[in-house]
DNA sequence: ATGAAAGCGCTAACAC
DNA sequence: GTGTTAGCGCTTTCAT
């Protein structure tokens, strides 16, 4: 472990970081004055008040958070934690997790909060609590929610503020956001019942919540259209790109015949595309691919993925705000985001 | 704003965050016998140390690390800073800056460090030091150079330890962490040169330091194989997604004759293949293409996608690595990570 | 309008 | 071995 030693050890010139001391002694004030001024308190003549501004802003002066927070129990960071898989060790890859993230900082710098990133193993979902527990956040937004419904449940009636990107499950103690799975799936299915397909295979591991819903809604368009659902045409496959080839792989091992794919992921349909070619089959022609997430790369895929959106903007934008209002120690509702099937090529 | 009232509040049931204090009272020690027992010193005895141990685990006591820092003048988080453009207002997308986050998350957690996420304003640099400057962070990680090569320069002069994912440049003060550009570009170029491509257009925003060196790069192979190089082939388009598409409209126009692209990034590279798909070229047939990353997806992109690999495990741990020798007070070499020529199917 | 002093939650001399 | 005390850098009564 490094040592990372303390900025005033003595390595030579590191010049001690100014403090609000500082300031006072050299403006010929106290330092509740400093203080007082730089929070622009009207305790203080506009005079003297200027003039300290001026002076820390001319020797780059500024409040040291740390001692802030703790002086005034306070804190503007947000905890986000990206659990990753300790059987396969897998790092933090898939794009739309990524996006989240990217999603999430942008809506946290513009409420003016720090977003502190930290990743557990999902098995050891307890210390995703951990930035809580030491005081460094004032509250947790947890990206995947698994198959870990009884740890998070845990973790909320410990009252560890914290909001779950997934799916609305029955008996849940915590709050989540997450896209509508079930008209999610259903409208996939739909589209591609709406196309002539008859054999619909879908791909995904169904006992994670969200890609389960997909599924149902999978179920039910089919049900509507009076088809009937086949067991053979569902693959479980893990959410790791590789899914994708090994679904199609399988599938065709079961030698059920399809004319059509859902998958789990846009990145499973992207790999599954791919592997589909490989075989000699032709997209969509022979079998039409109907993608979930609509990652950037979505639209510039060959053939263009036709798949269900998850609105990523909004997502960020609701975690956060379901999480303040759990802050504040109001009751936050879990979220369902609208989503849409984007039509284009693979399936049409 | 929302109000994020402070935790000790009187909303109702928000029951006090337990404290040191707290655990010397039920114990019926010291908080100085605690503060050593949770740190595991010697100078408490085996018997004590385990009871208030135990104690603190049934609780569910984790220290405050805000005052621990305080007290002890440490800090084991880390500020990356991803600059975003405030013209295009554009937010985070690019897969390659998104991959580069999870790999600095994953080093840093691997050392114990945290991550303090926050995005500014690439026209106000100087605001990436905020973190430092208020001693929430030991130093920055700026992913994303862009032109702004003197305002860092400046953050460098003012003592900030950061290190920036970027080319190295003349007269620069700050480290950087970076793809060796140059040879990346050459064995691009060189690689289309071997397949008989003699017209070879460049796609990116030269003015960009990594951009520019990696047209540099494959100036360098058209002159080591007598070739010339013709300016009429270099587009400057921005990073956008849709910067593959301008190029390639631009490129038409000019009507110049070409049998390859080499991009400036993946994404590029890819919306580049469509268009041309779209005006009729085959790839690679009458039109070879390599990019640049080798993000996650270029593998599975139709055709997959030649690309020069930018390494990125091993770039979050050097950026990481430079880092802490920063702030531990020693200099830290600017560093060249070896990329490497993934051939796949879009070039040959 | 300004300053003195107490204290946020913790650690580290220094006593005993 | 354990307790007492001072103090990290700040804010905020309470005096003046």
């Amino acid at each position: 472990m490094p040592k990372t030693t303390p900025p005033d050890a003595d390595n030579s010139a590191q010049q001690r970081r100014l403090q609000m001391a500082d300031i006072a002694r050299l403006a010929g004030v106290s330092t509740s004055t400093v203080s007082r001024a730089l929070a622009g308190s009207k305790l203080v003549s506009e005079e003297t008040r200027v003039r300290i501004m001026e002076l820390a802003r001319s020797l780059k002066y500024t409040i040291n958070i740390g001692a802030q927070n703790l002086r005034m129990k306070q804190n503007r960071t947000v905890g986000v934690v990206i659990p990753y898989d300790s059987a396969t060790r897998q790092h933090l890859s898939d794009p739309f997790f990524l996006s989240m993230l990217g999603s999430l900082a942008d809506a946290l710098t513009e409420l003016g909060f720090d977003m502190l990133v930290s990743r557990v193993d999902a098995e050891e979902l307890d210390a995703a609590a951990a930035p809580f527990d030491t005081g460094r956040v004032i509250g947790i937004i947890l990206i995947g929610q698994w198959r870990h419904h009884e740890q998070l449940n845990q973790l909320a009636a410990r009252h560890v503020p914290i909001v779950v990107w997934g799916a609305q499950l029955p008996q849940q103690l915590y709050c989540t956001v997450g896209g509508d799975n079930v008209t999610g799936g259903e409208l996939a299915a739909a589209h591609l019942i709406a196309q002539g397909r008859k054999h619909i295979a879908f791909f995904g591991d169904i006992n994670l919540p969200e890609v389960g819903q997909r599924y149902e809604g999978q179920c039910r368009a089919l049900r509507k259209a009076g088809m009937k659902v086949d067991p053979a045409l569902q693959v479980s496959v893990s959410f790791l790109p590789e899914g994708g080839r090994e679904a199609v792989q399988e599938l065709l091992r079961r030698g059920v015949p399809f004319d059509a794919v859902f998958a789990g992921s846009d990145l499973m349909a992207m790999t599954s595309i791919n592997t589909l070619r490989q075989h000699g089959y032709e997209v969509p022609g022979q079998v039409a691919v109907v993608g979930y997430d609509d990652i950037e790369l979505a639209g510039y895929f060959h053939p263009p993925l036709t798949t269900v959106q998850q609105p990523i903007r909004e997502a960020g934008r609701a975690l956060v705000s379901q999480l303040l209002e759990l802050v504040d120690g109001r009751p936050a509702a879990s979220l369902q985001i609208p989503t849409q099937l984007i039509v284009r090529n693979s399936s049409v």
